[in-house]
DNA sequence: TCCGATTTGTTCGTATGTATG
DNA sequence: GCATACATACGAACAAATCGG
């Protein structure tokens, strides 16, 4: 995987699979290549070679080297329908996503569907990777959780091909804005808005909250948190708000936690991201003999399993998290079966689907002392 | 058509033809071929690489390039490697699944490998209608988690047909013993034992253990609970052996423990089938105020990360999870390999991994009060 | 129609890396 | 450890086709 004309390879095919290179359209000369790649022309012409023989290529002599168009030619050669789809997660074995993913599972096989799992880390690469994957192979669907989607996403050539390829795809979560894509997300603005609100109305003023902002999720949920205190006329301290990416989730939010509890004047409450950072916060503060909800009320989110398995049961925000799972499926299975049915009516055509958040309140969250609950 | 490189193409495809090379005989090198046909080595390299590109040659480096068989070449239709595995597991979501198959995710789409996921519900319905798709699809492995592997399987034939269509496919967890299949799994006998041991070892000796017994996992896990107990010579509750089935698992273990609890000689101590039972059993300790481990211990088995979570810390038997998966990928992969290379000297076969079980002590087990610590 | 610049096609030489037996 | 054979990579030269002027 790392010769040279591997390398060249594989970016000349990804120039081709993220548009840079439209069918029929000439790709850069072989000494343009040797220019870009700083190699010989022996290996521009071993990789370019090899894309010829796939098919992805065509030479003419004297002209130049062109992208070559494989949108009629060969996948439904076999005539057999594969009926696979792939589901691509930002992680895989964590927290609420194994759930999600049996929900799909479960709903796609029993419609006749293989599942393929795909999973980016929340990293750009590896989105690109899979993406390229899926291009290259004949999926029926795709379901994705977008990766970083609060950020510039540098992959959109790949979701545009596959619209151009006749692929549908959903996003769960979130979604990239610029594709405007069918999606099935929460309403996260407003789930932040309740974990704040829930607090306040316990009599709670010096809330700090956690998010995770390279995803829109966090972004909107901070939205939420930072509207709700507006809402009931509470100041935010300047402090008290935090936000971390997945790289830095493992030691940053704890670590500023831990000041925040140093400091003169301590909080009294915490709207956490997820349970996840719940968990991890839950954690600090039994290290620093700080009782939950005696002393400390916490907010976590998506009702995950580890939530409700803790000493201290967590107060959190609901989470479809199966049922998601299966209504993304619903929706791709749907999609596809508008693709093929090309003349059916299309009086009930598929749309985006928001879930409501709701809040489940365990035994995290308590009255402030000397406090009284307020209503709206 | 008079080009160098094409003339030598033309012979060589002859010798082929006329069958001066026959299937999988080596042909001349290339350094041979360049003395026979006065040209450079690169001409010799071009001819060559078309051929293998045609299927009439492969190559294999450090031993020479070798006459193809083409006789029974039929899967060449699509010409492309689908590149795909199928991973069947009972369940999905739950417990330690995400992990293994995390583990086998990642190793595999490293290595180029698309990875389709099934789960059974341990049911013997779904395993079928699972196995009659991976055999009517272009799968080029199976890593399966036997579903009720303790009892007679209907479904061996599929496996049976599955060897037929040189399909490689490994077992995980257990196996069934009519196929004798290469596996990776747990010594499992060796961790009930352990789980007992360490126990008795604390001074109980009025122990009950748990297992569910559908899963082969559960049975060799009892035998080893048992061979503790008479290793030690401490004599086993004719009611402290309890077995139960996936379909059962909810109530059943609940409801026996309580009564067992209720009764006139108490046990002071649990071996569960694995931390997922130890957790609902510390919920029915604590509804009863019993506390643990004063009053009461448990060992768990598998290290879960729900017995790392809860406000005991459960003792456990370390299970290697996506260490599994990975291990797993590894060897389907390597079988695959095995397969297609079929000229190649097996020299270092494919061989069935049992991992060693570990104690990993925690807090959820105590010396027994007016005993002094045991060892062997 | 021819010219010249560009681009791909063929062929040689050489060197070093890596797997096999 | 050693010879053999294939794998990758660099450089150079000339041939053949294309295209704009």
């Amino acid at each position: 995987m790392s010769t040279k004309y591997d390398i060249v390879k594989q970016e000349i095919q990804s120039r081709i699979l993220d548009g840079t290179y439209q069918p029929h359209q000439k790709i850069s000369s072989e000494s343009e290549l040797m220019k870009q790649f700083g190699v010989s022309r022996h290996t521009v012409r071993a990789a370019i070679g090899e894309l010829v023989n796939k098919g992805w290529l065509y030479r003419e002599q004297g002209a130049g080297t062109f992208c070559a168009d494989r949108s009629l030619d060969n996948r439904s050669s076999s005539g057999v329908t594969q009926r696979n789809i792939a589901i691509i997660t930002t992680f895989i074995s964590d927290y609420i996503f194994p759930s999600i993913i049996r929900g799909a599972e479960s709903f796609l096989s029993q419609h006749g569907y293989n599942v393929s799992l795909f999973s980016t880390n929340n990293d750009h690469e590896n989105e690109k990777r899979i993406l390229e994957k899926i291009l290259t192979e004949p999926f029926d669907g795709v379901i994705i959780e977008p990766t970083k989607s609060a950020i510039s996403n540098p992959n959109i050539g790949y979701y545009l091909n596959m619209e151009h390829q006749n692929i549908p795809y959903i996003m769960i979560h979130a979604y990239y804005e610029e594709l405007e894509p069918l999606s099935i997300t929460m309403n996260d603005e407003k789930g932040g808005y309740v974990q704040a609100e829930h607090l306040i109305q316990l009599g709670h003023t010096n809330i700090v909250g956690f998010f995770k902002t390279d995803d829109l999720q966090g972004v909107k949920r901070m939205k939420g948190f930072i509207k709700a205190h507006r809402h009931y006329g509470v100041t935010i301290n300047p402090n008290g708000i935090v936000t971390y990416d997945s790289s830095d989730k493992v030691n940053k939010p704890i670590q500023t936690f831990m000041k925040l509890l140093d400091q003169g004047v301590k909080p009294t409450a915490i709207v956490c991201y997820n349970d996840e950072l719940a968990i991890s916060m839950l954690e600090v503060l039994r290290e620093k003999n700080i009782r939950v909800p005696e002393d400390f009320s916490m907010v976590g989110f998506d009702d995950s399993l580890i939530g409700r398995l803790t000493a201290v049961k967590l107060t959190t925000i609901q989470h479809p998290q199966s049922k998601m799972g299966e209504t993304a499926a619903k929706m791709i299975v749907d999609l596809i079966k508008e693709k093929n049915n090309q003349p059916k009516k299309t009086n009930n055509k598929v749309q985006s689907i928001i879930f409501e958040p709701s809040l489940i309140v365990r035994n995290s969250t308590k009255i402030l002392e000397g406090k009284t609950v307020t209503t709206k």
